[in-house]
DNA sequence: CGTATGGTTGATCTCACTCAAGGGTTGTGG
DNA sequence: CCACAACCCTTGAGTGAGATCAACCATACG
């Protein structure tokens, strides 16, 4: 089943051109798979991991927990994004990523993408690019949690969203599945629940969203992205020698 | 004067071991260096890079503009940081990068970047490694802003800093200095100037940080750490073979 | 000196939190 | 097949944190 590494590939390639010898080495990775369940703990806080995790199917979070009990999201990833790709380098990471539904995931052993590395140093940038590109979205979400108000915020969410799961082959037509709960949403923006609620009935009552149940529907996505102030030159979408 | 590569070399040998072949390598690169102005903007928004910037002297901020005119910080450089690395592998980047006080930076093209990452798989590992650290802070820095409060974020910024601060050879003895204007802290924090400065008043009027100028001490690091739910984990500031 | 910049303070108002309850849907077991 | 529990979404009311507006002070600088 090769269907394992279309998704990594389609990040990969939509951002720079790969030899069909560096598709083959990808695709000659030794992997195990694994479903995890909605609300599993994919990967422990803090723990020492020999393998990263790339997600095949499904959306994950990663999230930091404070001693108040609170918690804040400081990631989504979505079908093709390298969960903990760090953690290669890092070996320990200081977050926990859980599963928003029924994921799919593949662990690739450190000491494989390490030999690939070795050898292949145009990879080895590109998987880098990966994670800059993750750290781009990070960036961004400081911008929106510190500055934009809860409805731009919001709005660039879906903006992002929508965007990279275009990539990942699963949006089309302004339309797109997003299983999340609005509790977890608060954890992402940095919001109590019950504001969450009015904060997207409000983008309802515009017109801008529909959201119903799992499925946002985005009325007119220039609109919404001017209103979000949302520009995809973050997310790196496009070939070039990297 | 290879003063130039101190700094960085300081951060790349607080986590991982190099050879003195591989320390040779770096200190063989070529650069321009350069004086910025407090305030002056050392890296435009949006900009096509051919080289990446390395922070000697100084502080630095990465800063984005909304369209309503706010302005949200999302990175903070010392000495030995290398501010736009990402730029390597991005070409373009969509933030600004500007100087907090007199700073002396130095520019390596990327020409020769890249060159080196073609040959020594290892410091390219070091590299991507820097640029891992920094987006793990930025994950934190969601963390901060989104779930603790001003007293806690500023708490925790200010133990961020300092531990930051002392690897690069700037922070000794619980104290060290901060360039940094309130406004300035303020868009770090996504705050107003005047909840900043009382935030500020906070922290002083119950002794745990005395703030005078630029000058920052902190009366009990574990405590303030304690209460800011410090953990430096998220840095990496170990050796390990990466 | 006058001016610019940054820090400080007070008053007012609004946004967002908390608390508390009700409604809808799904799944499960009697 | 229905009752109940669990989970999520939704709504209302009261409160408080943080924004905004508007001054005023301190220091550095030309």
């Amino acid at each position: 089943m090769s269907e394992v590494f279309e998704p990594l590939l389609r990040a990969l390639l939509q951002r720079d051109h790969l030899s069909a010898d560096e598709v083959a080495q990808i695709r000659s990775l030794p992997f195990r798979k694994r479903i995890c369940e909605r609300g599993e703990q994919i990967i422990p806080d803090g723990a020492r991991l020999r393998e990263s995790c790339l997600v095949i199917n499904g959306f994950t979070v990663r999230a930091s927990h404070l001693r108040s009990g609170k918690r804040q999201i400081n990631g989504l990833h979505v079908p093709g994004d390298f969960v903990d790709l760090p953690a290669l380098l890092l070996k320990k990471i200081s977050h926990n990523v859980v599963a928003l539904n029924e994921c799919e995931v593949v662990f690739f052993p450190h000491r494989d993408l390490r030999e690939l590395c070795e050898r292949e140093p145009h990879l080895t940038r590109m998987l880098w690019l990966l994670t800059v590109c993750d750290g781009a979205i990070a960036k961004e979400w400081i911008t929106s949690i510190g500055r934009r108000v809860p409805e731009e915020h919001l709005a660039h969410l879906i903006c992002e969203t929508y965007t990279r799961l275009n990539v990942a082959g699963l949006a089309r037509d302004n339309r797109f599945d997003f299983p999340i709960t609005q509790a977890d949403i608060a954890d992402i923006m940095g919001l109590s629940v019950v504001h969450m609620n009015r904060t997207i009935q409000e983008l309802r009552s515009t017109g801008e969203v529909t959201w119903k149940g799992t499925s946002v529907s985005i009325l007119d996505f220039e609109a919404l992205a001017t209103r979000a102030d949302f520009d995809a030159t973050y997310l790196n979408l496009w070939k070039e020698p990297r």
